[in-house]
DNA sequence: TGTACATCAGTGAACGCGCGTTCACTGATGTAC
DNA sequence: TGTACATCAGTGAACGCGCGTTCACTGATGTAC
């Protein structure tokens, strides 16, 4: 068998401070800034490399131009970085969704907007939706369980665009909490599928998109 | 904020040798011996880690009751002994898919027992799901392209029972290569995210199959 | 106005660890003559 | 039948590396008296 790099992680390049040296501290009362430019970069090491696993304290100190330790004036450790940057993801998918779906009257399109939204995410930002929903223990339910479980709302307007879709007629009457778990697990699979494995739709991607969502559809129909 | 483990991979026991000694060695002629063994440790110790990065030819080595260099003798590196065992457990999938679909005449309800035993197969063994479909880079298309694409023959056997729903007037005739493809995206979505999120769909795991399997081929209905 | 002191935003060096992989070797078993 | 040799199935020790994390520290800036 031909033998490529598969697990190891080679070659990729990781950004660093432009201008290569060490970062100016922040003057007195701003070291809260230090924090922001840890996040953005552990992002985009999040991104870059794919995997938690892969994104070390020490590269991220590296791309702010700071010493390893430093990291610790903000973070406890090495999850809890991990961790906060997940959060932020999950509220920018989130957002996205809420704000493509205002304004659009018609309820089967408000649903069908939201669901494309949702899988665009996903498929440009593939690395943040393997970190969200299809990675292992990084970030789990259970850490949200206290307080704010993300996407609640999110879903809560999903329910709402189903609930619509019935009012006007378009869906039969049903258990709307089902239809929604049902829709989102449909969403879910196209963008999952469309990460891991996008040699394979070899129908298109839109294509694809429309034909399940119009099955799909129809089969609510009263 | 409460914190917890999350990225790092703590407290998982690890098979060892039962004797916790030396494996002995090989007779004249059956250096393949080791080669079978290595594979079913490293499958183990996929699963109990959950990832290929956690998994150590050093620990393998171990699980084995061998020392690290002997793996060498098998495999050129750590890549191909993982995607050895990702190749195998493809293997098992597929088989079962497979095996569940024969003897069931109606077309429908052969469609609906591959389906379940795909999603039981993904839930009853989430680790080697993940790395199959789930991950990055592990194991690609790309790897297949070259001979034997895998789930080629099953996808092949899907294809199958939607024809003969078709024929059989349960669907309205149109393309099949589409109409499965959608399907297995929808089956991906529901393990994927009974996989992820174990916790989330308060409705029962059966109630939600089902109920997206009905509407499904509602939609698909003539 | 001057100065001792506290605070803030970090740094430098080191810790112990586990990792993939390589290299020269060993010792049992079979084979040729 | 005896023995030199080849082969096979591994071993032991070491390599260089990157990792998370800790600890004592530094030097600039503000504050109290």
């Amino acid at each position: 068998m031909a033998s490529r790099p598969r697990t190891g992680r080679v070659g990729i390049a990781v950004a660093r401070r432009p201008s290569g040296g060490r970062r100016p501290r922040s003057p007195r009362g701003e070291g809260e800034r230090l924090r922001e430019e840890i996040l953005r970069a552990a992002e985009q090491l999040l991104i870059a490399k794919g995997s938690a696993d892969a994104v070390s304290i020490r590269g991220v100190a590296t791309a702010v131009g700071v010493t390893p330790p430093s990291i610790y004036l903000h973070f406890a450790d090495k999850d809890e970085l991990i961790f906060a940057v997940c959060q932020e993801q999950f509220a920018r998918l989130e957002q996205l969704v809420d704000e493509a779906s205002v304004g659009i009257d018609d309820p089967l399109q408000r649903l069908r907007t939201m669901g494309e939204t949702y899988i665009r995410f996903g498929v440009e930002h593939p690395e943040q939706y393997r970190i969200l929903l299809m990675s292992k223990g990084e970030v789990s339910v259970a850490d949200f369980q206290d307080g704010t479980m993300p996407g609640v709302s999110t879903f809560q307007k999903l329910m709402g665009a189903i609930e619509a879709c019935m009012d006007a007629g378009v869906f039969a009457r049903q258990d709307v909490f089902l239809v929604a778990t049902g829709i989102w697990a449909i969403v879910h699979g196209i963008t999952s599928m469309r990460i891991t494995l996008p040699e394979f739709p070899f129908v298109g991607a839109q294509v694809l998109l429309d034909h399940v969502f119009d099955t799909y559809a129809r089969g609510l129909a009263p």
